[in-house]
DNA sequence: TGACGCTACTTTGTATCACAAAGTGCTTTT
DNA sequence: AAAAGCACTTTGTGATACAAAGTAGCGTCA
């Protein structure tokens, strides 16, 4: 009998940061507003998750422009798929425990 | 585009309630102390998380003995069994659409 | 021109959380 | 009689999540 939950990310406990992720992981790039409305939370939310995911390095930050408009992109880095990764691995594994 | 985390049940989201959850999907009954050992945390953690869970109704409590000592165990419930088993589904969705 | 709106935040405040550590009451082992 | 184990409960602290409000820069519409 071993720990179920040992492997998984700590930092993929919190559901938002694990939905942003799992966007960023089929979408290239993404906008902030995008990212708002399907996530479905405030923006003041969104963006201490999003400042968080920064910090680790698991995501980068585009500031562009749609027209003239400021437009804010998200999309993963190297290390933010294998952390995800292996989080979903380690998920897998418990899953597969379950099973 | 969709909420990829719209499904996860929330009282899924502490690490250590999930770990006790597939725990008891694969054993019968599992005693505090297994528990304890398993999932490497204090007793008093546990015990608020089992607490938890209990008050949730997703998991019973059995005060017994080994021979003459106590032996609490603890198994899953029907809705347990139910809520966890959603809970994978919106995982593996969530999965899906990163594969 | 001036009010309003949008974007992408930051700040502030609150409530909840997880967790460790210590205490408890009962029993068993030595 | 003393120590230790079991299964908690209590207490305290620090981290977390979140909403709501504030902000700055730019755009638009009347």
């Amino acid at each position: 009998m071993k720990n179920p939950i040992g492997n998984l990310n700590k930092i993929f406990d919190s559901r938002i940061r694990l939905g942003v992720m799992s966007i960023l992981m089929v979408n290239e790039e993404v906008s902030f507003n995008d990212l708002k409305t399907m996530m479905e939370v405030t923006d003041g939310n969104l963006a201490s998750h999003l400042v968080n995911l920064e910090e680790n390095g698991f995501i980068k930050v585009h500031k562009g422009f749609i027209g003239r408009k400021t437009n804010t992109t998200y999309s993963i880095t190297k290390a933010g798929e294998k952390a995800f990764k292996e989080h979903i691995e380690a998920l897998e594994n418990m899953i597969k425990g379950v099973r």
